[in-house]
RNA sequence: CGGGGUGUGGCGCAGCCUGGUAGCGCACCUGCUUUGGGAGCAGGGAGUCGGAGGUUCAAAUCCUCUCACCCCGACCA
């Protein structure tokens, strides 16, 4: 393509909007504009990186035996009501009616689309297995949209559903699609990792998260020093810390005056006592019921482990005024001692604490010495908080690091929970009736986008891999009006062409600086620069953007050198 | 949803406190010069000062409401 054809509105300063490297440099290369919060424009630039990391995701689908299908975007609300989401899913559900007052939403997701498509169209076992895929734009209505692409309210999807007779048989698409994904975002130059993960609102039994490893992920990942276990630290589970509780003597519980302490860092620093000897009392509304959650004052509350430990569906932090009715003292200053009518439940962590200083549940005031059993009762201990460096590893006891991860595909083994609610049946060879077992496999496609970029930049810009570069080849002519220089550069440029290789020709009449500033910003891989003088010697310069390394080729045989070059190393569709 | 912040030409910003009818850099257009890492000179085009209402002789500036966008938010328990 030719430069001055295409819509590359570059900027040379920082939009003030980008936080994030990536957004910050989608905007700059101009390959994105935002139209409203969370939601985008993309340009050629953008598209065509869009379009190629799709390629690689259709080809490897394909290659596991899926097929590719299109459901609509509009969902009517009778689906979701079927499988109790429309209840469940919340505020996120961008939810609309439409002239006669009837309720749709447009798709976060589309187990429900699907279970039907499929329940209506497969009566036997012999139409399955089953793997229906479609790439297509996702809507959730996010609390805060941000950081460009990588949390948006519309947004790109790659979603596949399998549908089996039983469960050996969804296990068996359950790992080839594992095992896709691997090759997708190894083809895709990505540094990346599988982990253990928690299945949210889609549900299942099990499901595994890929993440991009990354300073800027939203997402913390618990990972194992010594064996490979790694989970996302909502899910990572937690063991009963080693060592006994001893029969160490413990003071008497005593209250003392912290005047408008209310956080752990204050209490902790107005008392000359460390965070971890402090146990922070949590008042959550769950399902309606009052219950109080103790961690250690370096600790976090895990929601999701409490939730599901509960077995209840609404888990919210209890406002000020709830707080004060329940423990008969100001929020700041809540601690389990004589506390009632309120469950108590402490982390595992707790249960090895011979005392600690707890809210006295009124206003400026704390107890020391206060001691579970003793001075209060928990009604359960369990594992309810997120992990943190150095926490054991369930499986083999080392300790654990903790990286953080963008979240770019999620797998699950969903089971019959969608097929039940929906009544979705097929025959079985004898006759029988029985659900199908399903699978559902996620990866976010536009987010992908912004994930390589959070892993490949410099200060310049972008530095793309090859297998999802807009263009393979940057043909830079620094001197526009020699005749020479343009000739030379055409003729390359058709060679390209005739090649099959996607080259772009900056042919804009700017000053040199400009153009190569551009040309390190929109990151092509190569970048083939041919001057007078060099040209007068016979050569063109090949500069390679991710070393920077630039090397001298001989006019003749530069055609060559650079088909070779792209096509060396290319990456083929997986053994196929 | 709560807290904080910002809306002035395509982008980045100043002006607002102390009202007097809009400015700077970049970008854009024209001409000349320049031409291997974001050129120089000269000339030019472009702004409902987010929106509505109010105060005033006069509002980008003061007041009220509203909208949009950005940042932070269990760790206050």
């Amino acid at each position: 393509m030719r430069y001055s054809k295409l819509l590359i509105p570059t900027l040379r300063e920082d939009p003030t909007e980008a936080e994030v490297i990536s957004h910050r440099l989608m905007l700059r290369a101009g390959m994105i504009r935002k139209v409203s919060a969370g939601i985008y424009n993309f340009l050629p630039v953008g598209l065509r990186v869009l379009s190629k990391v799709e390629k690689i995701v259709r080809e490897e689908m394909e290659h596991a035996g899926a097929q590719e299908i299109l459901m609509p975007a509009l969902q009517p609300a009778e689906l979701w009501q079927e499988t109790g989401r429309w209840q469940q899913y919340g505020k996120e559900l961008m939810r609309l009616k439409d002239r006669h007052d009837r309720d749709f939403c447009l798709g976060p997701t589309h187990e429900e689309v699907i279970t039907d498509l499929v329940r209506r169209e497969v009566k036997s076992y012999r139409q399955l297995p089953l793997n229906l895929y479609q790439i297509q734009n996702k809507f959730r209505d996010e609390i805060r949209p941000r950081f460009g692409l990588m949390r948006g309210r519309e947004f790109i999807m790659k979603d596949a559903y399998s549908f089996d007779a039983d469960l050996e048989g969804a296990k068996e698409n359950y790992k080839k699609m594992y095992d896709a994904y691997h090759k997708i975002f190894s083809r895709l130059g990505l540094r990346f990792r599988a982990v253990e993960a928690d299945t949210g609102l889609i549900g299942g039994s099990s499901s595994h998260e890929f993440m991009v490893l990354a300073q800027t992920g939203e997402e913390g990942i618990a990972s194992c020093t010594k064996c490979d276990y790694a989970a996302n630290v909502e899910r990572a589970e937690l063991k009963r810390g080693v060592g006994e509780r001893g029969a160490e003597q413990v003071k008497s519980l005593e209250k003392v005056q912290t005047p408008g302490k209310k956080t752990v860092e204050e209490v902790s620093a107005f008392l000359k006592s460390a965070p971890q000897q402090l146990v922070k009392t949590l008042l959550f509304v769950a399902d309606g019921r009052p219950v109080a959650v103790l961690v250690r004052g370096d600790h976090q509350v895990n929601e999701i482990k409490v939730r599901r430990l509960l077995g209840v569906s609404e888990l919210a932090l209890a406002d000020a005024a709830k707080v004060e009715a329940w423990t008969g003292g100001p929020s700041g200053f809540s601690g389990p001692v004589g506390l009632k009518n309120v469950e108590i439940i402490g982390d595992l962590s707790i249960e090895t604490m011979p005392e600690a200083i707890v809210g006295a549940n009124e206003k400026d005031a704390h107890y020391l010495h206060a001691s579970s059993g003793r001075d209060f009762k928990v009604d359960r201990f369990a594992d309810v908080r997120n992990a943190i460096a150095g926490d054991l590893c369930p499986r083999c006891g080392a300790p654990m690091a903790i990286d953080r991860g963008i979240e770019v595909g999620h797998v699950f083994m969903l089971g019959t929970k969608y097929s039940e609610a929906m009544k979705a049946t097929f025959l079985d060879p004898k006759g029988e009736e029985h659900f199908f077992v399903m699978g559902c496999y996620g990866i976010g496609v536009s987010r992908i986008i912004a994930a390589s970029i959070e892993q490949n930049h410099d200060e310049k810009g972008i530095i793309w891999p090859m297998p999802i570069a807009p263009f393979a080849i940057h043909i830079i002519p620094v001197q526009d009006q020699s005749e020479r220089v343009m000739i030379t550069a055409e003729l390359i440029y058709g060679s390209m062409l005739r090649a099959g290789i996607d080259t772009l020709i900056e042919d804009r009449s700017e000053r040199a600086g400009v153009k190569f500033n551009d040309a390190d910003l929109l990151g092509i891989p190569y970048q083939v620069v041919l001057g007078e003088k060099n040209l007068h010697e016979g050569f063109v310069e090949l500069k390679n953007r991710r070393t920077g390394e630039k090397q001298k080729i001989e006019v003749e045989k530069a055609i060559d050198h650079l088909i070779e070059l792209v096509r060396g190393p290319r990456t083929q569709p997986s053994s196929s």
